[in-house]
DNA sequence: ACCTGAACACCGTTCAAGT
DNA sequence: ACCTGAACACCGTTCAAGT
């Protein structure tokens, strides 16, 4: 739990770590076209050069980002299906969906954004973690129908996935300001339109 | 129809439409990232100041590119909506939103994106465009369900849109290749996904 | 009214050199 | 193995000055 802070740990301590967590930071102040390779080390207290020491490239220092993004969107989403029994427990996993994907807007549009996509194959960790988030949900859809295969059950989880995915994404462009839905009462949205009927 | 090549038009002509054409080349060539605004001006044979006179910067631009691709959407929604008849005229519709965002995918993001949702307030523009697309939608669903009042039809369109954003989307991130459904052959997923009993 | 040239403060990336 | 300083080629934005 170290801060940063303390000078001179990083000279030979975990300069990739303190790298990711002022990005990380960065990122939720000012957003993906702000975040400069060159202002993270300044914050950091090294020089711009040294990043290049541990990340490729700006866009690899992101795509780390967004796979940190995706473990704890993940444990999220698991979080929330634990929070209530039964057919209600898939509800509330799409609640938390939501509620990460507004809490966390540009963490959120990371992970989903072009960045990441195009640079799947180079990113191991990247693929890896977003592949644990489906199986959460694919988890989540097990549950609910039980008696399907696997291939109705990966049929299921494409419609409900896209289904809570637009919603959060409509929610944080405010898109959805016409219809009487706004972000800052986005849990609310989620539960009326994720519990409307289109989702069983 | 005035294309680039003929030089000295530009001068007393129709600057700002020049820079417009060619930062939505721009920007499917490259995306938005790697779009220049200095890069623009010098394609179109102007000074990099000058698309200061038309533009107030950079996001400006690009949210009038962005509000430009509104209008071509509800173009091509509608045009998908009348492809076909009775109940399968609103599947219809939807896929051709997911072709639109697969044949765009930078403009489909750019449209979708933290820089249009940040300036809607300050770009008019941008605003009755997407509202325009909006209320495409709507139409689709007052044809589809004749019998409910505003406020259930408002809902089921936001449900709608959700759904069939959420599955343009994670094609786009390549999200889906899990599941099996790829952005190649995206228009077969949206018939799939969209088709499969979830929409109603 | 519309456009230019020069200037400013910032980037991302590379590379030889230091410890 | 890890970090630095200097350099390069590019930006976005502003502003006085030109027609």
């Amino acid at each position: 739990m170290a801060t940063r802070r303390e000078r001179g740990a990083y000279h030979h301590g975990n300069l990739r770590g303190a790298l990711l967590d002022e990005a990380e930071r960065a990122l939720a102040r000012k957003g993906e076209d702000a975040l400069a390779l060159r202002a993270v080390a300044r914050a950091v207290g090294v020089s711009h050069a040294a990043a290049y020491h541990h990340f490729a490239d700006r866009d690899a220092l992101l795509r780390a980002v967004a796979a940190r993004g995706f473990e704890r969107f993940a444990a999220a989403l698991s979080a929330g299906a634990q929070s209530a029994a039964g057919d209600r427990s898939f509800l509330e996993m799409g609640v938390a969906y939501v509620r990460f994907a507004v809490d966390h807007p540009s963490l959120f549009r990371l992970m989903f954004g072009p960045k990441a996509a195009r640079g799947r194959h180079a990113d191991e960790a990247l693929v890896a973690a977003s592949e644990r988030a489906f199986e959460v949900l694919l988890g989540g859809v097990r549950r609910l129908h039980r008696e399907d295969d696997e291939a109705a059950v990966r049929a299921r989880a494409v419609a409900a996935w896209s289904f809570v995915h637009g919603l959060a994404a409509l929610l944080l462009d405010g898109q959805l300001e016409h219809a009487g839905f706004s972000a800052r009462d986005a849990e609310d949205a989620a539960r009326t339109v994720l519990g409307g009927g289109a989702m069983r």
